[in-house]
DNA sequence: AAATCCGACAACCGCATCGGA
DNA sequence: TTCCGATGCGGTTGTCGGATT
């Protein structure tokens, strides 16, 4: 242990610095990047006159400065995409990322915990859980591919920013474009993150503060309109402690992206609207999977039920690309799906 | 208007893995 | 084969801005 002894003394000796990143720091990096190249990133730290470990220049060139990153909100498709591959790979967020070109696995990691795990909190299930993964099989997928089909049938882009500063900024005191919430309107030059105001020029962000363009969506049904809800609630039982209560008043606060509130906006969807709705989008072959679900017959998952291989998460995995696909059809849409998952 | 809460995200930390000597 | 530094990965924390009270 005597080398990670001499290094934290040196890192001591060096007066490291932390916390966030400075434009001239930035700068430095970029300029060193752009003259060497990416990697060796400890003899980077050495050499490039920042007084920061390896480890940290290359989580901020990957997660922040890198060229090809992609700002803005994540698009439904991308949305759709990481659902479907957490629930193939689980926590493998540089796997996934690999999947969403110009996204980091700390921008999915990050979406993962803040926007999903909450709805599961709330719903007192297990993010993991086959529960919610019904949940958002069910429910949240068709939504995002409703958003997709609106947003494509109304040619809105969505708010992608492409970075594509370090080209042009090195040497320059404009640092790169990346909103904090990545708004699209945004201007260049002008939007570090809410959280990356430099301590000089500041440069407010023009946050819009969350949300994603579910605000021109059709009223949606909601969890709690759901007659099998309760009917469901027993089964999560199964999967593990407190994960029981699948109940009306949590489902009726989500604020999934995509999925409105619900009976606070005073749309009331007829149960029997709902059943044939996520019937149709939900399942391939003319399943009656809400039915068995609410059969109360003890199947644990029956969205597990309908294919669910070619995973690492066993029988309760399931195959997203037939679903998007029926869904997409039910909507009109022609989405191709497959490619590369 | 002020205080407090909450959501979001950048950054850090520790551990695992890889690859060269 | 072993050692050790470099790199990658996932979990967690810190901090800020907006929303709410």
């Amino acid at each position: 242990m005597a080398a990670v002894t001499s290094s934290k003394h040196e890192e001591e000796m060096m007066e490291l610095r932390r916390g966030p990143w400075t434009l001239e720091e930035d700068n430095l990096l970029m300029n060193y990047i752009a003259c060497h190249g990416e990697g060796r990133w400890n003899l980077l730290a050495r050499c490039s006159g920042l007084k920061r470990t390896g480890k940290s220049c290359r989580l901020r060139w990957l997660n922040y400065l890198k060229p090809d990153i992609k700002r803005g909100n994540l698009t439904p498709e991308e949305q759709l995409l990481i659902l479907e591959l957490h629930s193939k790979w689980g926590n493998r967020w540089s796997r996934i990322a690999q999947h969403l070109p110009g996204r980091t696995d700390n921008e999915i990691k990050n979406y993962w915990r803040t926007r999903v795990q909450k709805q599961a909190r709330q719903l007192r299930v297990d993010a993991n859980s086959a529960v919610f993964r019904d949940a958002v099989r069910c429910y949240w997928m068709p939504r995002l591919l409703e958003k997709m089909a609106a947003t494509s049938a109304h040619q809105v882009d969505p708010a992608l920013l492409h970075p594509a500063h370090v080209a042009a900024g090195l040497g320059s005191a404009s640092p790169p474009v990346h909103g904090g919430q990545h708004d699209a309107t945004s201007a260049p030059g002008s939007g570090y993150g809410h959280h990356q105001s430099y301590p000089v020029d500041p440069s407010p962000s023009t946050s819009t503060s969350g949300s994603t363009s579910a605000a021109a969506l059709p009223p949606v049904p909601c969890f709690s309109e759901l007659s099998w809800v309760d009917q469901y609630g027993p089964y999560a039982d199964l999967d593990g402690p407190g994960a029981g209560a699948f109940d009306s008043a949590a489902l009726g606060g989500l604020g999934l992206d995509g999925l409105d509130p619900g009976p606070a906006d005073g749309d009331v969807y007829p149960d029997s609207t709902l059943l044939d709705y996520l019937n149709s989008a939900c399942c391939t072959g003319g399943g009656a999977m809400m039915t068995t679900m609410g059969g109360g017959n003890g199947a644990h998952s029956t969205c597990g039920a309908m294919g669910g291989h070619d995973g690492d998460y066993g029988p309760s995995s399931w195959r997203t690309d037939e679903l998007c696909q029926a869904a997409a059809r039910k909507l009109g849409d022609h989405h191709q799906w497959g490619g590369g998952i």
